[in-house]
DNA sequence: ATAGAACCTCAACTATAGTTGAGGTCAAGG
DNA sequence: CCTTGACCTCAACTATAGTTGAGGTTCTAT
């Protein structure tokens, strides 16, 4: 049982302190681990240890995720800070401020369907041709064709 | 292979129809009668019949999905529909109007994400205690204790 | 009557994001 | 030294939202 020692500041982290710091679960650090978006060293006996920096990569994971990316974009965008050195600050926000253009994205995307709703719910649709909720052509730019309602009730 | 009749209006549809017509592939059709979302007559020959009100209803379960709600919500806010009665105007309006409460949650928790992630951008932060993407509790009140970073790196 | 499209069920598989449990090992306080 | 909590791997399971395929049946146009 490992106590926090004053002084011991430097010391690698084990799995569940990582875990305790963080907020993440055990289980879910090795998921991350074996997705490729953290990494540890071992010990001798093979127990996972964990540079500090763990922590603020954990954390970006998590912010992250709140934000809605998929772990496998988390991913590629943590593939992507300077491999070598301990990331900056400004890699940091690099990244939050790519993530913060997805947002917004979102957003957007939400706000218009909440427009879309508020017609329908003034027009009493769902049932009408060219309702925007049911063609959502008018809402967001879909990829590819892509079956639509296209003929009314 | 069924042709469109001029005049067959009120025939009752085969699932191969309500997916051309609504876009929903057949399987998903199946899926969602076994989740209760969907019902259907069969024929002599146990084939699925379904009534013309059963376009609607899809249109609308795709609405909802697209607003972000969970089959399971979508599942009960139909099944809150009157029975006997095929629903009217004013009972799809019901429904799309508590969606919409819904949405504007969904908005108005990014939008105070996009907030937070502005913040942390500018100041370079999720490294820093109190960061708030990094302390969500201040971004959307959570339900239940659930561990949170409460150390600092 | 019959070909073939469309339909049926049921099980298995996809992806995402993990959790849980079995069976076994490691490490540190007493 | 030895017990006990923390750790290890790997497989299986959860939930959501379906898709795919095998094996067999029905419907309908010709």
């Amino acid at each position: 049982m490992r106590k926090t020692v004053p002084g011991e500041r430097h010391r690698q982290l084990t799995v569940g302190e990582v875990s305790a710091r963080s907020g993440v679960a055990v289980s879910a650090l090795h998921f991350y681990e074996a997705k490729g978006l953290i990494e540890s060293l071992r010990s001798e006996g093979n127990q996972r240890r964990y540079a500090r920096e763990v922590l603020r990569r954990v954390a970006v994971i998590k912010a992250a995720q709140r934000v809605g990316i998929p772990l496998a974009e988390i991913r590629t965008a943590l593939g992507a800070l300077p491999s070598g050195r301990t990331p900056t600050t400004e890699d940091w926000r690099a990244l939050s401020a790519g993530w913060r253009a997805d947002l917004d994205a979102r957003i957007e995307r939400l706000t218009r369907l909440r427009d879309a709703l508020d017609g329908c719910i003034g027009c009493g649709c769902l049932s009408i041709r060219d309702c925007p909720l049911r063609n959502p052509r008018d809402i967001m730019a879909e990829r590819g064709p892509g079956a639509s309602t296209l003929e009314p009730d």
